[in-house]
Order: structure tokens, then C-alpha cells, then sequence
DNA sequence: TCTGGGGTCCTAGGACCC
DNA sequence: TCTGGGGTCCTAGGACCC
């Protein structure tokens, strides 16, 4: 917790229907609800004249219809639209402060103690209503509500305590006071199961759960919530703002308007939704190791079942592959109301091209930002290279001559290739004696790190010193014989 | 007409290695 | 030869958020 109100969080009043008001005037004072408007389709958002029925997000869109009356309008969601007048009010919030953290299309915390601001309640005040005006008018009548405190958690409940079209500004020092009153159900991480278990020990408030014991809330929800529930409530929050979080998995899944029990329908809706994984990956640049797939059945259980790679892929048909022999374990008879299929334990290849460009080696012995699979320690056994022969470094070139300028915008990464699914040895490299050859001509093996090694190619055909990271199975990368160029020394570990 | 879709984080148990 | 602990990875499920 901060001695200043330096954190903002804005938040865009009921958006998606805010959005079609404003382009549908017939639509402005009256019920308006977004969302899956057929099927088994939930609200997304209900407009606050919709809300005075009873409708809110997440409820089943048939409650909303039985509640709502005929006037209202129910909507499909147009994102596209959503998108620009977010990305509008990004805009702004970024002429605010140079650290921003979006936390979805309509919500987003600024971080004012990261640029110059009066930071005391009068200057906060007044810069969070000049900045309410501006949304209002680049939106188009779209009305945001901020929360100004000294954390996170402040600022967000802050935001929401005067909806919509409101501003609460928590003056330091007031942080309790604000908070005590509040049902539990307020704080961030207390849903429907936390709420129940807390109302079962008569914890109602924040101020209650204040003073329960910490052992209590460890024993109740684990460790990691038990010690959270606790410093929230005492308002210590040291959460910073954020301006980019790695993403951690890709997924795509679908609910069947009528339960599905045709196997050929149900692999045919894997392939799609591997497809689509698949090119949302190759479009962020990322590759991933591990592909799930996820089963609701007709009583709403949920399955889900993985299974982990030792490289990383972006290939459509590798992923619907492995997602067919996952989706074969798990019984469908009597129907599948949804399926899902995602990718996790994500890579970001990019990286590698940076270190190529800049000249530099990468890094030996850890790849920082990265979690990194399983390998034999290095060096060990005997190498597995010496006995092959050696690869033509014409044979396989088929991608562009230069990696330097062309892989980083390359449709899909090198490393990407299809290879055999069964679970695969992990190649030995030595440092500084094995030596071989991608697609682009001969290397020799600079270093090792887990489960990868670099490769400096150096040679007749390649330009000096440019240095790539690889996976140790990675198919590009084939043993040699030594070429008739003398074999650098190893580099230092 | 009961319950979307895209995510994140945590836990617990088993496998495996040192 | 037997036993054990710590660490990491993986899988499955659950809670939660917008």
C-alpha cells in the first residue's frame, strides 16, 4: 500500500450494451442485453435499465428473457465494435500515464506515481473527473467509472462503489474504513464457493474476515488464498501495475446448441478448434508444448485431459492429432455438450531472432522469462551425432536464405515442424566438438542449456558468428561430420 | 430452454532424479 | 541394501475473473 492515491482503475459503465446504445439510438433509455441470444447462450452484459429486472452478466440467457420485459432488445456481440472504442480509451489512458495495465476490453488500472501528477486527493480528484469528460466525449456518450486509492484493491473497489458513471477517490489512511462495511463478496478472489465457506463461520464482512485467524483461513482455503484472504482485508496490497503479462495458454472451445454424439462430428470439431488454436498462435508469434483438450458432458462434469511434448508446435494438424488420441480416453457416450481444445506451457521464438540480429550470444545456462522441459544433465553420455552422416546443407532449404531478417515475420516458426508424437529421447550435444547443420548450413554447438543448445553457424556457406537456440530434438537440427573448417574452441559455460 | 468463452492461479498426487 | 528428503515436472480438477 502506497502513502498516496497513485493508482487508478477505470471502468467502463455495463460496455457492451453502453456501445449499442450509443450506435443504436432507439435502443438509449431502454433494456438492452448482449450475449449468446440462441441456444444455451449466457448475458454478457445487461444495460442498467435491463439490470432493474434482475438480468446481469453470466446468467443463462432464458432467466434473462423470463425476467426482462418485451421491450428489450437482445443482442449478438459486435467485438469489432467493442474493440475500437476500448482501444480509444487506451489511447487515453496511455496520454495519462506511461503505465498502464488493461485488465480486459472495458477495465484498466493506471499507475500516476509513474509520471508527474499532483498526487495529493484534491489533484487526483480533479484529474480523474477531466479524464471521465474526455472518455465520455472520444467514446461517444460511453461513460467509464474510476477509483482512485493507494492500492489495487482500493482502487478497484472503488470504482464500483458509485456505478456507473462514478468516482471515489479513497483518501490514504481512510483504506479500512472504506473497506470494513463491505460483504466479503467485494473482494477480489471471493466467489460463490469462498462466499459459502466464509457465511458458514459467520465472516460476512470484510471487517468480520478481519478478524478471523490466520490459521482459519489457511486451514479453510490452502495456503496461498488463506494468507491472500488475510492481507486483503487488512488493505495490504502490494500488487504493482503491470503494463504487459505474458500469456500462458491459447484455447478455443465451443458448446453445442444440442448435445453431439456422432465420434466423426466430435473429431470434426476438434480439427476446427485446433485450427483455430493453432493460427491465433502463429498470429502472437508463440509456440507451445503441451495441448489440452476439454469435455462437458450433458450433466455439466467437465474433463479435461493433456498431454505434454517435448517440443514446442504451432502445426494445426499436430495439435488436432494429439487431441484426437486425448479426446479417444475419455468416454462420449450419451452426448458431449461442449469441447474445448488449448495449448499451454507457451514459447516465444522471437526471442532467439533478437539475439541473431544483435549480434550477441544468448544466454548459456538460463532462458529467464521461459519455463524450460526436462533434459539429461550436460555433458553426459557418449554423443548420439557421431554416427551420422553428414547432411547436405542444400537438401532441406526451403526457408528463407536469411533468418536474420526473415523468421521473425514468418508465418510459422522453425520450430514448428511435425515430428513423430511419440515421446522422444532427448539428444545429447557437447559443447565445442559436436557439430552440425540446420537448414541454413553447418554449425558447431556453442552451449547447452536445459533441453537446448545453441548453435554458432559459422562457415563457407553462413554468415559468421550468427548464433540460434534450439530444442536438443529439434528435427532442423541434424548431426554432421566435421566440415573441413576448423572447430572453434567451446565458449566459456 | 439452466449454466459462454477466454483466460489465470492454485492444489494435490505421482513420477522421477539426485 | 534400505530408506528418505527435496526439487521439478506433469496431470486433473477447481475457483475465480471479465
Amino acid at each position: 500500500m502506497r502513502g498516496r492515491a497513485s493508482i487508478l482503475h477505470v471502468d467502463l459503465d455495463a460496455m457492451f450494451a453502453a456501445v449499442e446504445q450509443r450506435d443504436k439510438p432507439s435502443l438509449r433509455g431502454k433494456p438492452v442485453i448482449v450475449g449468446g441470444v440462441a441456444g444455451r447462450g449466457v448475458v454478457s452484459t445487461a444495460s442498467y435499465q435491463a439490470r432493474v429486472f434482475g438480468a446481469h452478466s453470466a446468467m443463462p440467457m432464458a432467466q434473462a428473457r423470463r425476467l426482462c420485459p418485451p421491450n428489450t432488445a437482445y443482442l449478438s456481440p459486435r467485438f469489432v465494435a467493442y474493440q475500437r472504442t476500448s482501444a480509444v480509451v487506451m489511447e487515453l489512458l496511455a496520454g495519462v500515464s506511461p503505465l498502464v495495465e488493461q485488465v480486459s476490453i472495458d477495465e484498466a488500472f493506471v499507475d500516476l506515481a509513474a509520471t508527474d501528477h499532483d498526487l495529493s486527493v484534491a489533484g487526483v480528484t480533479a484529474l480523474a473527473h477531466r479524464l471521465k469528460a474526455e472518455i465520455a466525449i472520444a467514446t461517444g456518450g460511453v461513460t467509464g467509472s474510476i477509483g482512485a486509492a493507494s492500492s489495487k484493491l482500493l482502487a478497484k473497489i472503488g470504482s464500483d462503489l458509485h456505478k456507473p458513471d462514478g468516482l471515489t477517490v479513497v483518501a490514504p489512511g481512510d483504506e479500512l474504513a472504506v473497506l470494513h462495511p463491505l460483504p466479503v463478496r467485494r473482494l477480489g478472489g471471493v466467489g460463490p464457493a469462498t462466499e459459502q465457506r466464509l457465511h458458514r463461520s459467520r465472516i460476512r464482512t470484510v471487517g468480520d474476515l478481519a478478524a478471523a485467524p490466520l490459521e482459519d483461513l489457511v486451514d479453510w482455503f490452502g495456503t496461498a488464498h488463506g494468507h491472500g484472504l488475510f492481507r486483503l482485508a487488512r488493505a495490504d496490497d502490494p500488487r504493482p501495475v503491470v503494463s504487459e503479462r505474458e500469456t500462458k495458454s491459447v484455447s478455443a472451445e465451443e458448446t453445442f446448441d444440442v448435445d453431439v454424439t456422432d465420434p466423426a462430428r466430435l473429431l470434426h470439431e476438434l480439427d476446427l478448434l485446433a485450427t483455430r488454436v493453432a493460427a491465433r498462435l502463429r498470429r502472437s508469434g508463440l509456440t507451445g508444448r503441451t495441448v489440452n483438450i476439454k469435455v462437458r458432458h450433458p450433466d455439466f462434469t467437465t474433463v479435461t485431459r493433456a498431454v505434454t511434448r517435448d517440443q514446442p508446435t504451432d502445426d494445426g494438424q499436430l495439435i488436432a492429432g494429439l487431441a484426437r488420441r486425448l479426446l479417444a480416453e475419455i468416454t462420449t457416450f450419451g452426448g458431449i455438450r461442449l469441447l474445448g481444445v488449448g495449448v499451454s506451457t507457451l514459447y516465444d521464438f522471437a526471442q532467439d531472432d533478437l539475439f541473431s540480429a544483435a549480434g550477441e550470444d544468448p544466454p548459456t545456462l538460463d532462458f529467464p522469462d521461459q519455463p524450460l522441459p526436462a533434459a539429461p544433465a550436460f555433458p553426459s553420455s557418449p554423443s548420439s551425432s557421431s554416427s551420422s552422416s553428414l547432411a547436405s546443407p542444400s537438401a532441406s532449404s526451403s526457408a528463407p536464405s536469411s533468418p536474420l531478417v526473415g523468421s521473425s515475420s514468418a508465418p510459422s516458426s522453425p520450430f514448428a515442424a511435425s515430428s513423430p508424437v511419440a515421446v522422444e529421447e532427448m539428444r545429447v550435444w557437447r559443447p565445442g566438438q559436436d557439430v552440425c547443420h540446420d537448414e541454413h548450413g553447418p554449425g558447431w554447438v556453442h552451449g547447452s542449456g536445459i533441453g537446448r543448445v545453441t548453435i554458432r553457424f559459422e562457415g563457407p556457406t553462413t554468415p559468421i558468428g550468427r548464433v540460434r537456440t534450439f530444442f536438443v530434438n529439434d528435427p532442423h537440427l541434424q548431426p554432421a561430420d566435421p566440415p573441413d573448417w576448423t572447430i572453434p574452441a567451446p565458449a566459456a559455460p
